[in-house]
DNA sequence: GTTTATGCAAAACGTTTGCACCCTC
DNA sequence: GAGGGTGCAAACGTTTTGCATAAAC
């Protein structure tokens, strides 16, 4: 896919202009925490992202990452889970919105949307009275042994 | 050292034969923390159990209340919960399973559950080579304004 | 009497913050 | 140049742990 008219693609070039636009300073340290976001194919915690910032730029400190993780956050660029109620761990804010199935085994976390599930938790919350703001659907699981 | 057959006892009663059944050992202490949980309505974490449990029982301390919190949810008495990647919410295992809206505004946790929803995860696991051990449905909502 | 649980204090863990200096706009 | 961002170290809130004592079985 190769057409610069139609920039359908995310990548952190359009998270800048994105950011620059709301008025967030681009730093070094910003900048290449967007890059690793955008790279990541995982979910990496906040020590494995200055991990993986470290051996790019070896002066970037933990604390600017997560500074760098809440302003994202509040930027909707990032979301932020707390699988197993350990320790945070982040993903670029893509296209589209799933769910998590995580491998309890390898701690592998595998995507997954079920639009008819989204709409029986719309209705439910409806019945309630509420109306959902975001939601966390995880599955803890065990591959199945062929 | 006998056995008094009359114990002023809510259903934890019937929680303590289990655990003692399964070797664990009923001391003062768990028996207070098993109390507070039946009793409980909420969804309270280790310190509202702890301050709860002072009341009972000022000589009690906060370790306890942890390392009980662990052995029970060990045992499959409790469920542990993680809103908001807060700190760790415990209810009790009670009779059925369900998920959970959490009031973003007051923080108050309403019980809800969906057969259809529960089939629809299955369904999904499967198809991707799972089996799910447990799961996690948080809907995170605003009450509607009429 | 043996084994296990407890209380206390200290440590561990993930995360946030105060401050002096540095960089982006 | 002004204002925000950074690195460092120290503080934070939650949870775990080592150890000597106490309680359950």
């Amino acid at each position: 896919m190769h057409n610069p008219a139609m920039n359908t693609m995310t990548t952190s070039n359009d998270y800048e202009q994105q950011l620059r636009q709301a008025g967030v300073r681009i730093t070094r340290q910003r900048r290449i925490i967007l890059n690793i976001l955008s790279d990541s194919e995982d979910h990496p915690d906040a020590l494995e992202i200055f991990r993986r910032a470290v051996e790019i730029d070896n002066s970037i400190s933990l604390s600017t990452v997560y500074r760098t993780m809440k302003l994202l956050e509040e930027q909707g660029a990032i979301h932020r889970h707390a699988f197993n109620g350990g320790p945070s761990r982040f993903e670029h804010a893509g296209s589209d919105h799933h769910d998590h199935i995580i491998d309890m085994e390898s701690g592998d976390v595998v995507e997954f949307h079920s639009e008819k599930i989204e709409r029986l938790q719309e209705e439910i919350a409806r019945e309630l009275g509420y109306e959902i703001v975001h939601h966390r659907l995880e599955l803890y699981c065990r591959k199945i042994k062929k």
